[in-house]
Order: C-alpha cells, then sequence, then structure tokens
DNA sequence: ATCTATCAAGTGGTCATACCTCTGCCCCGC
DNA sequence: GCGGGGCAGAGGTATGACCACTTGATAGAT
C-alpha cells in the first residue's frame, strides 16, 4: 500500500497474487471484488491476460434484461417498444441542452453512417448517433437505459439496416440533427418518433408478428 | 446429484459445502457463482444463516445507476426527470391493457394509502401503486427500470410524502385509476405527468436548486 | 416459572497453497 | 523470412483449515 499501488499506468491492473499482497488480503477476495466489479462493468477479466479497467455502466442493465427475457422475439417487441417510449423524450432533451461539441459529434456520426460499406460500420455510427443524443440529453439516467437497450438490439438493428438500407434511416437522422441544430425540442421529439416507430414497423414485420402503430407521445 | 438436489423446500439453498459436493465442483466456484446470482439479483446470501431465492432483477439496474450518480441531489433531480419521461407512457399503455386483476390490485394500493398512517406504511402503498401499474404496462424492460428507480428513490419519497402528505398523492393516484378504469390511455398519460411533475416540483423546492416545470411529454 | 445470559452448532467469509488452463511472445529451427 | 514449439505469467479451480456471524438451545439467576 504504498507508491503507486495500483495506479495502473494504462488501464491494467496488477496481477491478482501482487494485488493480494499491496492490499494486505488473500486473493480471494480480491477473486470476488474483481468478479463484483466485472459484473458491475468496471472491469474486464481476461483469462490468462489480466484484469482492466472498462467503462460500461451499462452491463449490468443489459445483463438484468437478457437474463429476464429470454426469449428474442418478445424481447425485441418490449425492446422497441421501451424505445418508442424513451427516445423521443430523450431527443427533445437534447435538442434544448445539446452544447456544440455535442452537435459536431452528431454531424460526424451521421457522416460515417453515410460512409459505411459494411453493416456493421452502419450499425455503429447507427448507435453512436443515439448515443451521443443521449448524452446530450444530460441525463445519466436514461443514458445509461438507453445505452443497455440498444446493447441489446444489437442483433435486431443488424436485420432492419439490412432489409431498409441506411437509406432511410440517414434521412429519420437527418431530421432529427436539423431540430437539434435549431434547438427545437418539439420537433426533435416528433422526428425522433417517426424514427423509432418505423424500426419497431420493420421489426414486427419481420418477425411476422402482431403489432402496428402507435400514436402521438 | 441425486434426488431433490438443490430443490429448495422454502427459498433455501443447500450450505456452499454440500452444494459443492452435489455438483462436484469445488466450493471456490459455487461461492462465485452465488456472488454472480447476488449481484444479478437471483440470491441473496446471509452471513451465518444462508442463501435463498429472491426475486428482484431490479438489483443490477438500481446499483448501476447508484454507483454512476454517488452525489444524492443530482442523482434526485435526474431520477425525477427520468420518472417525468416515462411514467407517463407507461401508464398510457397500463390502461389500455390492465386486466380486472391489475385493477383489482391498485384499487387495494389506493385504500392501502388511504389507510397508511406510519409514513413507512404510506411509501410502500405508494410504490406499490406504481409497480402494478408498471406490471398492467404489459413491458417488462419498463417494469423493471422503474423499479430500479423507484428503489433509488425510496429516500426522496420520505421526504416528498412527508412535506405535502399523502393527500395530495391520493388525489392524483385517483385520477390515474379513473382512466385505467375507463381504459382510456392518453387521460391516464396526462394525469401521471401531472402527477411526476408534481413530485418533481417538491423535490426541486425541497432542495431549493434551479429547477422548475417542464411542458408537456 | 420466567427471564436472561451463555454457549454450541452450523452457516457463510477468509486464508494459504498447490496445481490447472489459457494467452502472448520469445526464440529456435527450417 | 517465416512458422512452430515452448516458456513465463496471467487468471481459474481444488483443498483444507480457520474466522466471524446467527440462531436457537440450554443452563443459570431471579
Amino acid at each position: 500500500m504504498s507508491e503507486r499501488a495500483l495506479a495502473a499506468n494504462d488501464g491494467w491492473l496488477p496481477p491478482e497474487r501482487q494485488l493480494a499482497e499491496q492490499l494486505n488480503v488473500s486473493r480471494t477476495v480480491i477473486r470476488e471484488a474483481t468478479k463484483r466489479l466485472e459484473l458491475q462493468g468496471v472491469l474486464e477479466v481476461r483469462h490468462g491476460v489480466g484484469i482492466r479497467f472498462v467503462d460500461r455502466p451499462y452491463a449490468p442493465v443489459s445483463g438484468a434484461l437478457e437474463l429476464l427475457l429470454p426469449e428474442a422475439d418478445e424481447r425485441l417487441r418490449q425492446l422497441a417498444e421501451a424505445r418508442v417510449t424513451i427516445e423521443p423524450q430523450m431527443a427533445r432533451l437534447a435538442a434544448e441542452r445539446a452544447t456544440a461539441k455535442h452537435r459536431r459529434a452528431l454531424d460526424a456520426a451521421q457522416q460515417r453512417l453515410a460512409a459505411a460499406v459494411e453493416t456493421s460500420q452502419a450499425i455503429e455510427a447507427d448507435l453512436e448517433f443515439h448515443r451521443i443524443l443521449a448524452q446530450a440529453a444530460g441525463n445519466r439516467i436514461l443514458e445509461v437505459v438507453l445505452e443497455s437497450l440498444g446493447e441489446l438490439g444489437r442483433a435486431s438493428r443488424q436485420a432492419t439496416l439490412a432489409s431498409t438500407g441506411v437509406a432511410r434511416a440517414l434521412e429519420h437522422h437527418a431530421a432529427i440533427l436539423d431540430a437539434v441544430e435549431r434547438r427545437q425540442g418539439p420537433a426533435a421529439h416528433d422526428a425522433m418518433l417517426i424514427h423509432v416507430q418505423a424500426s419497431a414497423n420493420d421489426l414486427a414485420r419481420f418477425f411476422g408478428s402482431a403489432s402496428g402503430s402507435r400514436r402521438r407521445a
């Protein structure tokens, strides 16, 4: 418990054995602690490699939700519904609170989406756009929840983006972006509502189940 | 690995040592597993007593959010904002989907709130009302998220309920309940919006910070 | 007889040590 | 130059002992 202790030059922690000695506890308790922190999304433990810091506050949330809804199709339905519930409101907040930095980042994500050639790149750019919007909204709670939902729906985005192409997503994002630039909260809300409802409908069509349209918010 | 195995007559698991033997693994791995499951809200481990099953799918979520926003006042602000964002929408879904069973349970919670003498009883009845509403909405994801938020805001409810009394909460709940009975989604939405905005304003006043009113949803 | 303090059994929590498994990288042979 | 083998070091598991906490039974005082 001296000098640099567990300072971690890069994001890596000292080995478990060394850590145990530094903290004057047994390796057992170190292991239990790392396990907890891993589940909390603070650490990542890699067999044969080491332990490093990460920043995934959404990990516990997606984990819990995944465990909660094992059946993929019903999970996606509720996922889409949750997004329709939350994202438009969040877009409104984002439009009212976004700083210049946020707007630049949104712009960059939009350009990355336009330039994407691989589907995976498009997905990442799409997620990034929504993530920045959540950050701009200035509510960490909503941000983490949405991030978790995005994580759970990564696979579904694969399906929808592949079937409808990125053109429509680009169009929708542009409308949202425009509302944010003009600081028009309600407009951003409506634009986002259109966007997520379209995604929900795609998903419903993809699975052929019931569902349908939803009204205002 | 025979007979009743880890059947758990009541909700209790066999002791760790016995469990390890039954599953042919060391106690170490049993302990790591229980730790994980405890953090997932599936088990509760009590020193000197034993391990039992619980059902707290919201535990990881509240844990993550708590770790995310250590400062109490800012957390409560964002908490209130998140509730304003989500709960009205959820009330609308609940009004559209509630079964007779749900309506009876809401009624019971309402009566319990009216009959509460201790503040703690009132808090539980209040939480119960919102919980049932979330269940009626038929979206497990939103339900878990809201449950987590309720868990985090338990302390704040103490303050607001004590300062404003239960009378106003009863009134607001009655309006929501009425809308649910009549299956009026939008009415339920609006009634809930009034309710959570009032709570948010109480909180803001309680802390004397900035904040203020919020428009529609 | 009742109440209280003490104790003992059983539980999870920690420790120490040894060994297994996986990963990354160096180094040697080709 | 390149590819494969092996080595060092990381986390993963196994074991056996002991510590700390809860609970309830039990012996004692009142």
